[in-house]
DNA sequence: ATTACTAGTAGTCGAGTAT
DNA sequence: TATACTCGACTACTAGTAA
């Protein structure tokens, strides 16, 4: 993303444009910008393209939203700035309550590619299992920051005929008991739910139920 | 500021810049923005002439420091992107200890053209005086945040030949006191000071005497 | 290996203007 | 009033190269 562009984006954000629809015509952007009527016409023109804003041209002005890409591309920089100035946070907390996925985590685990990748990175064996975090919606956000730090990662891999792709994960513990959070690369669809994983069998180990409310405390270094 | 330069100023802060001297050699400064050799040392050199890094050029890469003006610029770029992402937080509060100035807080405080001022500002007549706060190392960072946020505009003003410059206020409670706590603009020196102007004469109110631990809540919105 | 100068060019900007 | 297109001017890039 040019430099000049992510100027007019973090305008944008300033104004409000990671929430709601704003309105602003091209001339006033401009002037606050320092730039041309044109210019800044251009801009949003082309962050438009990009898909990090969605634009709607009325003769009155110009409507617009940043997109969730458009927002993510800021909160990277957000992320960087605030590990600059404030010190990255060692441990990030997040909380919510046990609850039962599909079932798909169990597999993934147990594919030898990943398996070895845990060991070597987590230094310990997971069981054959994922345990399911329900996070609180007030820790959505935290989840989000977590996906904004580098972790460790796990490459992809492909085997008989399917492809694994690329994930993340984070030590962590879970009411006390050593085990790693997991995300997965690039799904945005469940952000509430956390995939933890364990050398233990969480749920017996700490007699937990689907409701339980758990604290995930995640090292982040 | 050039918007590409904020780029380079923002991956040098990253790499560390802003606290140490890091050294860097321009060709890995310029992969890690995709830009050719010769455009990371051009703007390493811009940013040098326009006094937001220090630079010492060697044969064997280049040893460099941001100044307190290059770390400035970026914070207010950091403290934009918090408002956005986390929203205003109404009150910050800072803990530190009581202690003794020079004792010229009060002859500002005197001068009519401040004191009406601090009337209409904060709807009340300040004791001729000023309490000050030494404030713990850990505070100042919070302090500085104060700094980027608009606060209420106190005007400077020229009587009998001397120049009174321009201030910030913000309405406070001190122990749980109305107060206000007074910037003076630009003063980057006494970073760990905080002084604080009142209705009534804060030490005999509450008891104070130097080294009181005391906790002032400022209000931002 | 470095930094950083010079020269040529790609790309960005703003004036004018159509809609 | 708006937005946004074309096009000449100029900025800022990269290649080549000296130190």
């Amino acid at each position: 993303l040019k430099a000049s562009l992510y100027q007019t984006l973090f305008k944008l954000a300033e104004l409000g444009g990671c929430e709601a629809r704003i309105r602003i015509s091209t001339s006033s952007l401009a002037k606050s910008l320092n730039l041309s009527q044109q210019t800044a016409s251009r801009h949003i023109i082309e962050l438009d393209r990009l898909g990090l804003l969605k634009r709607y041209s009325t003769p009155r002005g110009v409507e617009l939203t940043l997109t969730p890409r458009g927002v993510e591309e800021l909160r990277r920089v957000y992320l960087t700035l605030k590990a600059v100035f404030e010190g990255r946070p060692k441990m990030l907390t997040l909380s919510g309550v046990v609850s039962t996925g599909l079932g798909e985590g169990a597999y993934y685990v147990r594919q030898p590619g990943y398996r070895r990748q845990f060991e070597q990175l987590l230094g310990f064996t997971p069981y054959p299992g994922t345990l399911n975090i329900k996070l609180y919606d007030s820790e959505v956000t935290k989840r989000r920051e977590l996906e904004g730090y580098p972790g460790k990662i796990v490459r992809g891999f492909s085997e008989n005929q399917r492809s694994f792709g690329e994930a993340k994960c984070f030590p962590a513990t879970l009411n006390g008991v050593e085990c790693a959070v997991v995300l997965i690369n690039r799904t945005h669809h469940n952000d509430t739910i956390l995939e933890v994983i364990s050398p233990v069998h969480l749920r017996s180990t700490l007699k937990l139920t689907d409701g339980t409310v758990v604290n995930v405390s995640v090292k982040i270094d």
